[in-house]
DNA sequence: TTGAAAGCGGTACCAT
DNA sequence: ATGGTACCGCTTTCAA
């Protein structure tokens, strides 16, 4: 069934129902009528192949995403897709990983599949490296990058000022007594290395010095991550304080720290489930995916339509403070 | 840049590059070798669009996904998109929610950009319930269930027998003196009906009672569970070890058990990552996503390309005890 | 308001 | 082995 036999059997030309069709201006409401009333009845629905290769589009929208297994990625892949959704756009989804060669790879992917514009998510590149990728893409279509930046024609960023959220978050265990804090991360994107430079320029606002040992790069898997964590303190490494550059990191640390049977202050980062299921409850930052993912799509959507849009938004992070740390304790 | 003008630059009519294009037999060595280069130099690739009218297939699999954000969904769509891109298919994702006429809606979406197949990732329908949408859908295109089942035609399933798993559940406590189980739940999708009943078997086979005081509905957000899990014991209602249909709810009891200064059994289901989070770490059930998914797109790629496969694959479960829960323990 | 016809860019059959 | 051409199903311009 194609407009062909909708044509024929409504009476009327192709154009004509090509003009129902697209809430057409001209036409009149009795041949309107006619039109919708044979496509109901034939459960006719355009061909979109056919529609995509006359306007060269699809409505698709291409995410490019690091993870989606991952808590954190899986929410903000689930909240650009709904409101994708709601604007009419498909979403096609494509993971990486974390090797800039597969990142290219499928990057490439999704261009040739000729979708109307690219989100990344989960920083699919790291500052200061490599990022033609990026730039080529982005001369074919928008790309809009959640959580990340890159200053690139065509390129437009939202995201969560981290490096000051860990800022702050150093300067408040420090005036709590905290002389001696953990930073746990795993890996450099973007977004890690805000929040790793936030890290040190906290120390510095502190007058705290930077010390290597209590920098500790970690892999992302729960059994390693307490394990490296409680060599550390085999070790008799001296710190009074743990900020995380991710929950699951900060989730790590706490069993470590339990199976030694200590407890201080420690801090995670993306507010993820884990940090609400850990025991105690993890206290850890909001970087606003909440409101990042609305603000992008939206973007993204007046892109589309050509109406001016900002290129780099930035919002603040928020600290939620549950059982691991509260900045207004008097005992930590 | 098309077919035209790389058929025009290499001296040779569209047919014959288009012979290139799909890696076609009958081209000479050398008229190939020119065609490629041109392409290579002109950075040409096909355009889908076109591909897709004229083949009525742009190589791309909806997914039907409840809800993405949820970690095990999440790790489903990881595996499952991963698979579909190495064997060329791309990933569009819809997510649903829980009301079926969302669901329906939805179905249509992804019917209406002419998807080749969907794949159902939590269960888009309920046992024993209105399934008509998931038939007629099945009529347009084959449908993949993971971790569910339906009896219609086109409509495969590769499912875990989660039944099977809870009521072992029931038994192995049941042989460590518990008597008194709380079973948690959230949804009656068709997996979540399958563990509940599971619940009822075990029961059955050990002769015990089944209380409906016992079998407690809790919405899928951590405070209200440990909230009415408190509750309960706050009723003195007698319990002495916990069964849950997800890890997130078993989580939930852990958090009230502990506050009401209570140790005792406690297994979730999926053995998520929250599993591994909570302290102490949640015994839980594999239901063998990393062998449901692979072998889902197994089925979907033999399906498109003709070849026969099963309609139904059922895989057993599998329980990873931690803390919560040793089967083998002499204390409980 | 309506229709005719020219694209859009491929695939594949049929000749040669 | 290669080329000519019909066809896939829609949008849109131009005429009427």
């Amino acid at each position: 069934m194609n407009i062909y036999d909708i044509a024929k059997q409504s009476g009327v030309s192709i154009a004509t129902v090509s003009r129902v069709l697209n809430g057409g201006q001209k036409v009149s409401e009795k041949t309107r009528k006619k039109v919708l009333a044979v496509m109901q009845q034939e459960d006719y629905t355009p061909n979109v192949f056919a529609r995509g290769l006359g306007l060269n589009s699809m409505k698709v929208i291409g995410i490019l995403c690091t993870d989606v297994s991952d808590t954190y990625y899986a929410k903000a892949v689930s909240l650009v897709e709904e409101l994708l959704r709601k604007n009419g756009f498909g979403a096609l989804l494509c993971c990486t990983g974390n090797e800039l060669a597969d990142k290219k790879k499928y990057l490439d992917i999704l261009l040739n599949r000729r979708v109307d514009a690219i989100i990344l998510i989960g920083s699919a590149f790291k500052e200061n490296s490599d990022n033609s990728h990026i730039e080529s893409a982005a001369k074919q279509v928008p790309i809009i990058i959640i959580n990340g930046a890159a200053d690139l024609p065509n390129t437009y960023c939202v995201l969560c000022d981290e490096r000051a959220a860990v800022s702050r978050n150093v300067q408040l265990l420090h005036r709590q007594g905290c002389n001696d804090i953990l930073y746990l991360y795993d890996v450099l994107t973007f977004s890690g290395s805000a929040k790793l430079a936030g890290y040190k320029e906290g120390l510095r606002r502190c007058g705290l010095p930077l010390r290597n040992q209590l920098v500790l790069k970690v892999p992302k898997a729960l059994p390693q991550i307490t394990q490296e964590v409680s060599a550390l303190l085999q070790k008799h490494t001296v710190f009074s304080a743990v900020l995380a550059s991710e929950d699951l990191l900060a989730v790590g640390a706490l069993k470590a720290l339990q199976s030694a049977g200590l407890s201080m202050p420690v801090i995670g980062f993306n507010n993820s489930i884990l940090a609400q299921c850990a025991s105690p409850a993890l206290t850890s930052v909001d970087n606003m995916l909440d409101t990042l993912c609305p603000t992008a799509v939206k973007m993204l959507v007046d892109i589309l339509n050509g109406k001016e849009t900002p290129q780099k938004i930035i919002l603040s992070a928020k600290l939620i403070e549950r059982d691991t740390f509260h900045a207004a304790a008097s005992n930590v």
